[in-house]
RNA sequence: GGCCCCUUCGUCUAGCGGUCUAGGACACCGCCCUUUCACGGCGGUAACACGGGUUCGAGUCCCGUAGGGGUCACCA
């Protein structure tokens, strides 16, 4: 038998892809790229994106799991014309609410003989199964317990034996088809199973369901993971036994490991974290974590979930390049798009053939420049949750806002997530609370013999200093830097762990102007008592 | 193990027989800028898995080998 897939299409056709994931609770990195190749070719084609939840077997998966999968697409701004919350005109999209369509679909298959009822105990299968296996043959089932008609099932019946439903395949032969993006790829039908389409319980599997729903929902282009590529046959079997129309495939290679080609699991954290770059990501997004007081168990708070980067404030944006780059390429150089670029650039025949591992680095650095290209005000906006939760700020007021905004002009391209702004403590926590870094206190100012008296003198000036402004401020400084002879340096470094208690971040002469006159003073003279304390106890 | 798929810098990739002494990006290294940390600018290291063919000519086509992966359920 000989299949081919209309796979030129009509310059015009509407494109309506699917996305159907298991309510599982998460929302797997991997799978946000498999829906975001799906969105971009149903807009692209002004068609739709529909999501279907497939939920026949799971009994553990409610409403609640599905949640954070919807959450996740929101977000993302992958949005969808059909599915659950939005409804649609097949609607239900939910497996579980369509066995009724699934058993009509088998009746039609056993009417055909495309399908039988097959009276054989798990064991007994079991035991073909193990006895090829042994033999070293490719297992086939030898329907000793198959029924075609009602009087053979009569029979077994008699015995007290329950049945289930298998697809009756072809045992010779070949299934030919076109993959969108794999090109031709053909199977030995001999080596398709007889596989099981309905349960003794009457409830229905997986590949009988996505074909029925495919045809039922008007899919055009099912573009999945190549996980599914093997499953294709049967399914092709089904849709033709049923006389549907195919669809075209498309089988997209899996995000790997960093440093593999492994399929990427969030069972395996641990393992990755082994990785310097994921080490790097999750350490700066635990520190992030602990500030807002988040959970951050391997469950709710990993780097393959696309939920760990909302909760530490990536841009949606930066991650759909990111993932469209994953596996995809326009050219030689492009890198950047936006959506309305993705949309139409967006084709099946450039996605690449091999596995992409995930680089967490590349993430950040989009991340990095889609963050540096916000507004102040923008920022601002991103930042306030997170300094809420942390409790560095009381409310969301106007006020607040407008000293956020300082803040967050002067970090400027020093925050890469939303989340980065609790690293700027300095301007939230009151004096006496800043933490101080040892390492930076002591080399620039313990080991620095003028160290302290020249943060005494220094006082005098922002003690006189008016306007209390950064650029009078350095005025000041460079004034005395020369009185003393020394180097402007000399005075900033110690200055800077004043104010605080870092040895990176900000300028001096914008930090003291957002602390203002009464901080800043009040800091240089806490840190030049605990100067005096380190060297009367020198050694602790 | 059977079947199927994949294989270009550390990573993501460009390349669809000559323009490839292999291009871009991230990462890395160096220099410049600089009061710190960054940003930025400039430059650099770094790859066609291997072996046979085909061809005047192969990263590009064919065949092997090796490696990696997927799949073989009354899971999805």
């Amino acid at each position: 038998m000989t299949i081919s897939c209309a796979f030129f299409l009509a310059p015009f056709m509407k494109i309506r892809t699917r996305f159907a994931p298991s309510p599982t609770g998460y929302l797997h990195i991997g799978g946000v790229r498999t829906a975001l190749f799906n969105w971009l070719l149903s807009r692209q084609t002004g068609g739709q994106f529909i999501l279907r939840i497939d939920d026949t077997d799971l009994l553990r998966n409610q409403e609640e799991a599905l949640q954070p999968i919807i959450d996740g697409f929101r977000w993302l701004g992958i949005d969808w014309d059909e599915g659950p919350e939005v409804g649609g005109p097949y609607a239900p999209y939910f497996q579980s609410q369509r066995l009724s369509q699934y058993q009509a679909a088998v009746k039609k298959l056993l009417a055909c003989g495309a399908a039988y009822r097959d009276y054989a105990t798990p064991e007994e299968t079991n035991a073909e199964r193990t006895a090829a296996e042994k033999e070293k043959r490719d297992f086939l089932y030898s329907r000793q317990w198959m029924a075609e008609n009602d009087e053979q099932a009569a029979r077994f019946e008699a015995e007290g034996r329950k049945c289930v439903v298998r697809l009756k395949m072809p045992r010779s032969g070949t299934c030919e088809f076109t993959d969108a993006i794999r090109g031709p790829v053909s199977f030995d039908w001999a080596r398709e199973q007889d596989h099981v389409v309905q349960r003794n319980d009457g409830t229905c599997l997986y590949h009988l369901a996505s074909v029925v729903d495919d045809f039922d929902f008007q899919i055009t282009h099912v573009v999945r993971a190549i996980e599914h590529l093997s499953n294709t046959p049967r399914q092709i079997f089904i849709a033709q036994s049923l006389g549907y129309p195919l669809p075209v495939y498309g089988h997209i290679p899996f995000v790997a490991e960093p440093g593999s080609k492994t399929k990427m699991s969030k069972r395996k954290i641990e393992q990755y974290l082994k990785n310097k770059d994921f080490k790097n990501l999750m350490d700066s997004a635990q520190f992030i974590a602990e500030k807002i007081g988040l959970q951050t168990t391997p469950e709710t708070f990993n780097p393959v979930l696309v939920d760990f980067y909302k909760q530490v404030g990536y841009l949606p944006e930066a991650i759909n390049n990111y993932l469209l780059l994953l596996g995809w390429s326009l050219d030689d150089h492009t890198e950047e798009f936006s959506r309305a670029e993705m949309i139409q650039q967006f084709s099946l025949d450039r996605v690449v053939k091999s596995e992409a591992s995930f680089d967490p680095a590349k993430l950040a650095a989009f991340q990095h420049r889609y963050m540096n290209r916000l507004s102040v005000a923008e920022k601002v906006e991103l930042a306030m949750p997170f300094l809420l939760k942390a409790r560095y700020v009381a409310a969301d007021t106007a006020e607040i806002r407008t000293a956020v905004a300082k803040i967050v002009a002067a970090a400027a391209d020093r925050l890469i997530v939303a989340g980065d702004i609790l690293r700027f403590d300095e301007f939230f926590v009151d004096d006496a609370q800043l933490t101080m870094d040892e390492k930076a206190f002591e080399k620039r100012l313990v080991k620095v013999p003028q160290a302290g008296h020249l943060l005494n003198e220094f006082r005098k000036i922002l003690t006189s200093c008016e306007p209390f402004t950064a650029a009078n401020l350095e005025a000041g400084l460079n004034g005395f830097a020369e009185t003393q002879n020394i180097k402007q340096g000399d005075i900033m470094n110690p200055l800077r762990i004043a104010l605080s208690g870092k040895a990176g971040g900000i300028g001096v002469f914008e930090m003291l102007e957002i602390l203002g006159r009464k901080k800043s003073l009040n800091r240089i003279e806490l840190t030049l008592q605990r100067l005096a304390q380190a060297f009367s106890s020198p050694g602790t």
